[in-house]
RNA sequence: UGGGGCAUGGUGCAAUGGCAGCACACCGGACUUUGAAUCCGUUGAUCUUGGUUCGACUCCAAGUGCCCCGGCCA
């Protein structure tokens, strides 16, 4: 194993070096990715659940995936599907062990009746606004529930009526019994039960009494023999709780687990903001480009490596952070400038007319898909004729300094094909350049002078007879502020959305881009790469996004 | 009666009592049939103040700043 390939160093894996130093789980390590089924993931999940399923295999363990669906009226089927698809394409598997918590609300509830038993948990009938009243505040203690202390067998009787459906929404609850004057505010009894007549996506009406996350989340990892169980920060007040009714049930303990969550520049990431943008249409769905999703990234082109490396990259700790989409965007480039394939296309067409070229004439070049290493194998052929589209940039009629394209009386390249110079300016009536004519030089074919002579640009083209049109997606960040979610007083993110970070042209590719498969990169030469849109595209009519332009030291060098 | 966390270049992460390092970003330069890629180089950090120690990013103390917690959400 070479350094680079070293797993880095952080504090989870030195909390697991411990545990195997004094044999805590006999070298065991078995995680689980929990998510909860209402919403799409994103990339921050990417880092839980890279986390997750990267350290178990790591170390030789297992990873379950267990949604967390404790709650039938937030949660859908709609979603679990769609995370499984997620997980797979960033390359994870779970084996058989795709569990729910769902799954123990058996065991849970014996669990609870265990609790009941012991004296530890009692039904209470104080209203929500009550309970809130009781629990104290962040600097007072809270006081006891009337009902604290009503006898074990009334309590028992109760809960089981709960369940047996005796009692409307909100009405009793069934708390922990632990200590309203802990400084801790989820010690101070926390719910354990409430009554929800809803129905959930996979036991249906069984159930009218739910356990809540806290009830939930340490015993699915206790029955499921997780011994490590990584969450994020905002866990950390939660873990005596998780500790507590592990203790108290004496059953097996895994050790929680938590690090900082990933926040990402230019984008929001609560899954209520999303959801908000896509219900109020600002975006084309959970997958449209733009989106922080990993359905989105999917649908734009980044590749499932990039992320997983993104987040190798990042690496994990405790402090509150914030990486620069930068970073992200780097990796993709780097990806995909090994794996896509070049073509030409010219997304903001000129007119070029080889005046010297025979009329009615063409002619094919074999163009490698990758010019650096041509040996790797693949070739397109290239259609060339008469007329051409060039993109109307590479051209400037008064060229500012250090301009290496095409200007009148200049002579650069087409790529593959052949040096030309510019002899005529054609405009319109209002002075617009719609067209301009050239001559080649039959001795550059190829692209070399066969004297020898150097051009300093080289441009893209496409030959006018043979271009296929397409529709190209361009984008930008969804917001243009860093911290979109960092606003003074009554303002929402969405006032500051980037309503230009989608723009909509038409292109004209070199004929072999209409073989083009829902999956493939390609590098649009000069411009990024792209990929064919897996919702809009139709047989004969593509659409392209562009997945992340390529860096432009030449726009950088304008400023 | 408050509790729990966190603090290293612009950003993210390392260094676990022994030369503060890596990546991105930034700024220069070379090369180029992609103004891409590649290559070379520059700038730049241990929150503050004390203490322990031959030696402190690391240990101790006191401060400061930021984050989380008062759902029958997860």
């Amino acid at each position: 194993m070479t350094e680079e390939n070293l797993p880095k160093s952080n504090f989870i894996r030195d909390i697991i070096d411990e545990h195997n130093r004094t044999g805590r789980f006999g070298g065991r390590v078995h995680t689980r990715f929990p998510p909860e089924p209402n919403g799409y993931l994103h990339i921050g999940h990417a880092k839980a659940l890279c986390i997750d399923f990267g350290i178990a295999e790591d170390y030789g363990g297992l990873t379950n995936l267990r949604y967390d669906d404790t709650n039938p009226v937030k949660e859908d089927v709609e979603y679990v599907d769609a995370i499984k698809e997620d997980i797979h394409w960033l390359g994870y598997d779970w084996g058989d062990r795709e569990y729910y918590a769902s799954d123990y609300f058996e065991p849970l509830y014996e669990m609870a009746i265990q609790l009941i038993e012991k004296g530890l948990a009692y039904v209470d009938e104080l209203t929500p606004e009550e309970m809130r009243e009781y629990r104290g505040t962040l600097t007072e203690p809270g006081k006891n529930s009337p009902w604290r202390d009503r006898p074990i067998e009334e309590t028992l009787d109760l809960f089981k009526r709960m369940r047996a459906g005796e009692f409307p929404d909100g009405s009793k609850t069934l708390r922990a019994k632990i200590d309203m004057a802990s400084p801790n505010i989820n010690m101070r009894d926390p719910v354990m039960y409430r009554i929800l007549h809803a129905t959930h996506h996979r036991t249906g009406d069984k159930w009218c009494i739910y356990p809540m996350y806290d009830f939930a989340h340490g015993q699915s990892d206790s029955i499921e023999g997780i011994t490590h169980s990584m969450c994020s920060l905002e866990y950390e007040n939660h873990r005596p709780l998780y500790d507590w009714f592990l203790d108290q049930l004496g059953i097996f303990h895994p050790q929680q687990i938590e690090f900082a969550r990933l926040n990402l520049t230019h984008t929001v990431m609560s899954k209520r903001k999303l959801r908000r943008l896509v219900e109020e249409e600002y975006v084309d769905g959970w997958t449209d480009p733009r989106m922080p999703t990993l359905s989105a990234m999917r649908r734009r082109g980044y590749p499932a490596a990039a992320i997983r490396e993104f987040i190798d990259t990042i690496g994990v700790a405790k402090s509150d952070s914030f990486v620069e989409v930068e970073l992200l965007e780097h990796i993709v480039r780097d990806q995909l400038n090994q794996n896509a394939k070049r073509r030409m296309a010219v997304l903001d067409p000129l007119k070029v007319v080889l005046t010297n070229y025979p009329e009615g004439q063409f002619e094919t070049f074999e163009i490698p898909d990758f010019p650096q290493s041509p040996e790797s194998g693949g070739a397109r052929t290239v259609p060339f004729g008469r007329e051409l589209w060039i993109e109307r940039e590479d051209f400037a009629e008064v060229p500012p300094p250090k301009y290496h394209r095409l200007s009148p009386g200049k002579e650069v390249r087409l790529m593959n094909a052949y040096f030309i110079t510019c002899d005529e300016v054609i405009k319109d009536a209002d002075g617009r350049v719609i067209e301009i004519h050239c001559t080649y030089d039959p001795d550059t074919k190829g692209g070399n002078a066969v004297d020898g002579r150097k051009v300093k640009g080289t441009i893209h083209w496409v030959s006018a007879a043979h271009a296929i049109e397409a529709e190209v997606h361009i984008y930008d960040q969804m917001f243009l502020d860093e911290h979109p979610e960092d606003l003074p007083e009554g303002e929402s993110f969405l006032d500051h959305f980037n309503h230009n970070s989608l723009e909509v042209l038409t292109g004209y590719l070199e004929p072999d881009l209409a073989n083009a498969a829902i999956g493939e990169a390609y590098q649009f030469v000069r411009d990024g790469y792209f990929a064919l849109d897996s919702v809009h595209s139709k047989p004969g009519k593509p659409v392209f996004n562009r997945t992340i332009g390529l860096v432009d030291s030449w726009a950088k060098m304008q400023k």
